[in-house]
DNA sequence: AATTGGTTCTGGACCGTTACGGTCAGGCAA
DNA sequence: TTGCCTGACCGTAACGGTCCAGAACCAATT
C-alpha cells in the first residue's frame, strides 16, 4: 500500500486500532505503555514509513521550540573570518550544544531590511551579539516574547547583557601607554554605525556612534588623555567601515600621513592593529622602537605577533551568554555578566623616541 | 487590562471584531484587505502587545520551517577551529542568508548518542558535513522525511551530495611525489573510525575506515604507490584521533622514529602538515632538503607557511551544499557535485636526498 | 464484597496559524 | 432590470502533536 501522504501520530494510531495519545507515548514516555505494545507500535512505524513525532507540531504544543536564535547581522562572512567572533559563537555553541539545544543563526540580509526572518525563527530565545543600537533586526527581536541575551551592547531595558568592560580596559591601556610617554597618539577604530565611513571620525561622531563597544572604547581612550591634559579633539581617529587587516593598514597609513609624528597607534582591534603592523614594517618604522602600536581583542595570532593588547574571554562571552539564556529561570530581574579583561604587555609597546633622538638617531 | 495570557491571532480578531484571517492577511497580505482596516489591526496589534504571528505555528500550518539542519557530530570546538570546516561553514551560511533561510546547527552531544536532537529540529532538508558512515545521526536524519545533502560523504542511496574526488586528487600528489623519486613514505592521517586509535592504522583499518574522506585518500596513495611498485603494507600509516597541530607533530615523530629513512611525510591535512613541519623543525631536519612534507586542503596556514598541499575549494562546497538543498526544486534524481582541486606547488616538497648524500652530506 | 492502588490506555480539548472556498455589497455595462 | 465582475472579508477545516482527567482492568488488601 503505497500512501502518497506520510503517515502521522493519527494514521498510525488508527491503522494500530490504539488512540493517538499511545503513539504518542510509545516515542517520548515509553514506562506509560506495556512493552508489547511498544515493540508493535514502533514497528508499524517502522513499516508504515512512520518518521516519529513531527518536530513542530511538538514545538507549537509544548511551546519550545529546542533551539536558541543567533543574531550577528554582519555579513555573515564576517563573523566567520573574525577570531574574536569565532570566539563567541564557539562559546555559545558549546553551551548550546551542553544544554542539548540547537543554535538557529538568523538570516540576516544586509541589503533589503528583512526583518521577517527575526519573525519567522522558530527559537525559544535569541542571543544578539554586537549589533548596532539602531538597528531594526535588534528591534524585531526585542518585539518577541521570548527571552534575550545581548552581547557586547548597552544595557537593554529587561535584557540579560554578557559584555566587558570595554571603557575601563581601554582606559587601563591608554594609562599604560601615557605612563610609557605618549601624548601624541593616532586612532584605528571600527566602524562606528551603519554608514560607511573610511576616513577620520569627528568627536560628534564617535559620542553618537551605534556601536556601543567602539563608543566605550573611545571614551575610555578620551578619559585617560583627557587627564594628562592631552585634548580628545586634537586626537586623530581613523574609522574603518570593513574589519580586515588591509583596512587597519590603510588607516595607520592616513593617520601616519596626517601626522608623522604620531608616537603611538592605538587600535580597536587585533586585526587592525596587525594591519598598522604591516603598514609600519612597510614604511621601515621599527615597532616599538619608532613606533608604538596597541590592539585589543587578544586572538592568537595577535599573540603570535606579540602585540600589546587588551585580551578578552571570547570564548566566555559565549558560554556565558548561553548560560544566562537557557539557564533563564524565571530571573526575577534582568542579569548582568561582565567578564573580566587583561592587559597583555606584548613587545609592541615602548616610550617614545624624544624628538631629539628621532632627529639624531640612526 | 493586563493579560496574562498573551495575545493571539484569534484574540486580535475578538476584540477587533474581525475574522482571524483578516488579521493574519494584515501581516502576510497587505493587499487583501483595506489600507484602513490594516492600519487599525495593526494598531491594535501594538496595543494588546501581539508581537505578530507565532513562528512555530505558522511553520506547522505551512509545512515550512524556513531553515536548514546543519550536522557536524564532531565536538563542535573541531569545527570552528578547522580551518576547511570553517569555510565549509562560511559557504554554507551565506547560501542560506542568499535565500533567507536560517541556518540550525544540531546539536549533537558526543558523549551518549543523543539522536533525539536530530528529531526534535524543525527545518526543512539538512546538511551533513563529514561524519562517519556508520553515525547513528546520519541514520536519524536520513529517516526524516525531508531533502538532505551530504557533503565529504560516501554516496547514499537517493540524497544528493557535494565533494570533491579526494582519491584522484591524493593520486596526483602521490604522482608528483613519485616523479621526484620519493618511495620511502609515511603517512599522517587523520581519525578512521569512531573509536579512538593514536597509532598506527594498519591495512585492515584503513579499508574499512568509516571517515569517507581519509578511506578515499588512503586509497589514492596506495593507487600511486602501487604502480611504481611499493607495497602498501609496507608504507606507515600513523592515525591520530584529534585534529590539530600538535597530533601531527606527534604522529610525524612516531613515524621518524620507527623509519628514520623515511624520504617524505604525506600527511592527509594541512593542519597535521603544519604540525609535522614544527618536529622536523625540531629535530633540525630542513624541509625540503632533508625531508618532504604535503598537507591537504590548501587553508591560508597553509600557503603562508609555503606547504605543498591540494587545494580544496572549501566555501565553495558550501555554497554548492547550500544551493543543492534550497533550490531543490523536486529533483527528479539525486544529485552530484564534484568540486575540482588544485594542486599547490609549495617549498616542502623536493627530490629526497639519496642515500650517499645523506650519509656523507655536509 | 468492597476498597485500594497501580498499570495501561482512551477521548477530547487545546497549541496558533494559514489554506481554501466561499459570501456579500457595490459598480458597471447591456 | 439583469448579469457579471471585483474588492473586501469571513467560516471552516486542517496542520500534527501533547496534555489532562479519567476509564477499564486486574491484583492485592481490608
Amino acid at each position: 500500500m503505497h500512501m502518497r501522504r506520510p503517515a502521522t501520530l493519527a494514521s498510525l494510531a488508527a491503522e494500530l486500532g490504539v488512540s493517538r495519545t499511545t503513539v504518542s507515548n510509545a516515542y517520548n514516555r515509553p514506562d506509560q505503555l506495556s512493552p508489547e505494545l511498544r515493540r508493535r507500535v514502533l514497528e508499524t512505524a517502522r513499516r508504515l514509513g512512520y518518521p516519529g513525532p513531527d518536530p513542530v507540531a511538538r514545538s507549537l504544543r509544548t511551546r519550545k521550540a529546542g533551539a536558541v536564535g543567533l543574531l550577528l547581522t554582519e555579513n555573515l562572512s564576517y563573523a566567520f573570518r573574525d577570531p574574536a567572533a569565532l570566539g563567541f559563537l564557539e562559546g555559545l555553541a558549546l553551551a548550546c550544544e551542553g544544554a542539548g539545544q540547537g543554535l538557529h543563526l538568523v538570516p540576516v540580509n544586509p541589503e533589503r531590511e528583512d526583518v521577517a526572518a527575526v519573525h519567522r525563527a522558530g527559537v525559544d530565545g535569541f542571543v544578539v551579539y554586537s549589533v548596532p543600537d539602531d538597528d531594526p533586526h535588534l528591534a524585531a527581536v526585542l518585539s518577541r516574547p521570548v527571552p534575550t541575551v545581548v552581547c557586547d551592547q548597552p544595557r537593554v531595558e529587561g535584557v540579560d547583557r554578557v559584555g566587558i568592560d570595554d571603557r575601563a580596559a581601554m582606559h587601563e591601556l591608554a594609562e599604560r601607554l601615557i605612563a610609557l610617554g605618549h601624548r601624541r597618539v593616532g586612532v584605528v577604530c571600527m566602524r562606528l554605525a551603519r554608514d560607511r565611513n573610511d576616513s577620520f571620525a569627528g568627536l560628534e561622531r564617535q559620542q553618537s556612534a551605534h556601536f556601543h563597544v567602539q563608543r566605550a572604547r573611545l571614551a575610555g581612550l578620551a578619559d585617560a588623555f583627557g587627564t594628562v591634559g592631552v585634548a580628545w579633539t586634537d586626537v586623530p581617529v581613523a574609522e574603518r567601515f570593513d574589519h580586515s587587516s588591509a583596512c587597519g593598514a590603510a588607516a595607520a597609513a592616513q593617520l601616519l600621513d596626517t601626522d608623522p609624528e604620531l608616537t603611538a597607534l592605538i587600535c580597536t582591534s587585533d586585526i587592525l592593529a596587525l594591519g598598522a603592523l604591516t603598514e609600519a614594517r612597510r614604511r621601515g618604522l621599527r615597532v616599538p622602537q619608532d613606533l608604538t602600536i596597541t590592539g585589543f581583542d587578544g586572538i592568537p595570532e595577535a599573540e603570535r605577533a606579540g602585540l600589546t593588547t587588551v585580551r578578552q574571554p571570547v570564548l566566555e562571552k559565549g558560554k556565558a551568554a548561553g548560560k544566562l539564556l537557557l539557564g533563564a529561570v524565571d530571573h526575577g530581574r534582568p542579569r548582568q555578566i561582565v567578564l573580566q579583561t587583561e592587559l597583555v604587555t606584548g613587545s609592541t609597546a615602548a616610550p617614545p623616541r624624544s624628538a631629539e633622538e628621532r632627529w639624531f638617531g640612526p
